[in-house]
DNA sequence: ATTAATGTTCAGAA
DNA sequence: TTTCTGAACATTAA
């Protein structure tokens, strides 16, 4: 679920009390019934970080990086149901990792809960995560990315437009909620050929891409039905609300009040649209 | 009781 | 080189 919203939200709610402190310990949750292959990753992690600072906490895509003092950088990937929290996460079960500071303050620790177990923790000596996720290996941020470069990355593929979002080398932020909102905001059918959108839909696609994702952050993200994604202090999200088409297979559209909402299949994930609202050119 | 589907990423194959 | 497929995992709905 963390898209970019959602990682933006736990940043932004973590910071002000993960700037400047200093570790204390890094553990695997003992509830972690499934050490998974964290444990050990953990260990090694657990050497280098102690007694270490945290000068900053951002966010890289859909990741949340830990500069640490001295230049080596802490990454973790939230994947399908990752979550940072200060507090309250959703269960105990599914507690993975617990970084603890010294000195007591409002928080003493923050906790990387996540149900599936999917996600990731990972080490970066200095220079190692640029080398990684530098240039090409991710888009450019999908808050940063201007006109020209959808140009650019749309003209050089026939891939389809909602695939072509998804693609965290083209793009970097944009997940499976976000795609289909997008597209229905700007006007542009899912399965339209990115090479073939004209300079009017790239138009749209950057101004929707801004203002989907920017109302979104404002929203502190979506939380689904499930209700797996909070922010750090345990409260829903409420972009969940806003949402056009997302989850909405055979109601009618709350914006032109005559389509009724698609799904199909692209690269083995739900897409959902107005075919009244969304026509433009199919393959 | 199986099977399919769920927010993501990546290795390996086509 | 680019693009597609399946797997990693836990849980719920059909």
């Amino acid at each position: 679920m963390p898209e970019l919203p959602e990682v933006e939200t736990m940043v932004r709610g973590i910071r002000s009390h993960v700037i400047g402190r200093i570790i204390d310990d890094i553990v695997a949750c003992p509830n972690d019934h499934k050490p998974i292959s964290i444990a050990p990753k953990l260990a090694m992690i657990r050497k280098k970080l102690l007694g270490q600072r945290f000068a900053e906490v951002r966010r890289l895509g859909k990741r949340i990086v830990f500069d640490v003092s001295g230049g080596s950088n802490l990454v973790i990937e939230p994947r399908m149901t990752g979550l940072l929290v200060l507090a309250n996460p959703p269960d105990v079960d599914h507690l993975r990792v617990e970084i603890r500071f010294q000195e007591s303050r409002e928080f003493d620790s923050i906790w990387f809960w996540d149900r599936r177990g999917l996600g990731t923790v990972t080490w970066f000596e200095p220079g190692a995560l640029q080398r990684k996720l530098g240039s090409g290996a991710l888009g450019p941020d999908a808050l940063d990315i201007d006109v020209s470069e959808w140009i650019e990355s749309c003209g050089k593929t026939g891939r389809e437009i909602k695939v072509v979002l998804l693609d965290q080398k083209i793009v970097a932020g944009i997940g499976n909620i976000y795609a289909s909102e997008i597209l229905h905001k700007a006007g542009i059918h899912p399965t339209q050929p990115a090479n073939s959108l004209n300079s009017g839909s790239i138009d749209k696609l950057a101004v929707a891409v801004r203002s989907v994702l920017s109302k979104a952050i404002l929203c502190e993200g979506s939380t689904l039905g499930d209700g797996t994604y909070r922010n750090a202090l345990n409260q829903n999200g409420r972009y969940q609300n806003e949402h056009r088409v997302y989850m909405r297979e055979g109601q009618t559209c709350i914006s032109c009040e005559k389509g009724e909402i698609a799904r199909i299949t692209q690269a083995q994930r739900s897409t959902f649209f107005c075919p009244n609202c969304q026509k433009g050119k199919r393959k």
